[in-house]
DNA sequence: TTGATATATGTCGGTTTGATATACATTATG
DNA sequence: CATAATGTATATCAAACCGACATATATCAA
């Protein structure tokens, strides 16, 4: 799944400038699966501007540069079902966090007492912003699963960290007084 | 977190070939929160020789090429700390199969059901992997920790699928129906 | 006032992926 | 028994992608 399927996802649900589709996977109702930078969202849009996947109008703004609003077309919405029927690769979940806390026994109880902190906070404040948007709109089923998922998701992390830091931190301080005997 | 630093991580905890250090991240313990693919590896390791973070040495085999076994040493190790020390990016899911299902409705809800089977058979499977992976041997609190949170996470991955998967299938096929009406 | 944050597009170096090449052993499958 | 598929093992390379930076301005907080 590239970047040019997936703005032609994001598109598909309205037109939206480059700036745009970098928030939706930034903190929008994309964001707790996927992710693109600018360097390869503009890129994108050129491309698929190019194929006549997309259409750009330019938007005259005040004392700042054209904002260039795209939008999908019929080959573009073509192109998009055809990208939807291939099969997805396996989930991946990309946490450094994670790897730093394999190495917990070596590092100060104080740091990864932070750390996993910081993670809970983290977490919690993604799940307030995934369950407050938009619950007056009448949201279709697709969208409505995939968030609840997010939730279920995020939550399960937030709640386990919650339920084991004690005992971790508690493990890595035992050792440490071992090795201080 | 670079290749270099995951490599580094990996054989902190005992020697071990390229080919083994990608097993670790397609299969092993670290497979849930990372990956590294040969094209990064065999470069890291290249790398990490040259400024003596690792040692290499050659293992002739029957008929194979030259297996390479690397192995940390003092420096390589206090990399590895300096870089537990940084603050770890933000946490990231990466899911081809949740964007495909966000367009659900344009779907056909025999293709949705069997994306979602599929992917509640992957899950199980690797919840299998994590749940009976050296059980017997003494496993540090670290890696304890990180895999309980893995394993927490999958659960509710392959439980929110399960519970969910016949409302949203129920859902397309009703609105597929308002359509033809 | 000074800095931070937000809007807005874009480039560029460096990293990473995913496919491919090479080579042989072992294990299914028909 | 042949043959296909999978596993072991290293390595390269084009294409894709990320993160930082450049540019320009408005607004809001310290």
């Amino acid at each position: 799944m590239d970047v040019k399927t997936l703005c032609l996802g994001v598109l598909s649900r309205g037109e939206a400038s480059g700036y745009e589709i970098k928030k939706a996977f930034a903190e929008g109702p994309f964001s707790h699966f996927h992710q693109a930078s600018f360097g390869s969202i503009y890129p994108a849009l050129n491309a698929l501007s190019a194929e006549g996947l997309v259409e750009a109008r330019a938007l005259a703004q005040h004392k700042r540069p054209d904002k260039k609003i795209y939008s999908i077309t019929p080959k573009g919405r073509n192109a998009l079902v055809s990208a939807l029927m291939t099969e997805p690769a396996p989930d991946a979940m990309r946490s450094d966090f994670l790897f730093i806390l394999s190495f917990a026994q070596y590092l100060p109880p104080a740091r990864v007492d932070k750390l996993i902190d910081q993670r809970i906070v983290w977490y919690r404040e993604a799940l307030a912003r995934m369950e407050s948007c938009a619950c007056n709109e009448t949201i279709p089923p697709g969208p409505t699963f995939v968030r609840g998922m997010g939730i279920a998701v995020y939550r399960a992390a937030a709640n386990y960290l919650e339920a084991n830091r004690e005992k971790l931190i508690a493990e890595i301080s035992d050792s440490a007084l071992l090795v201080a005997e």
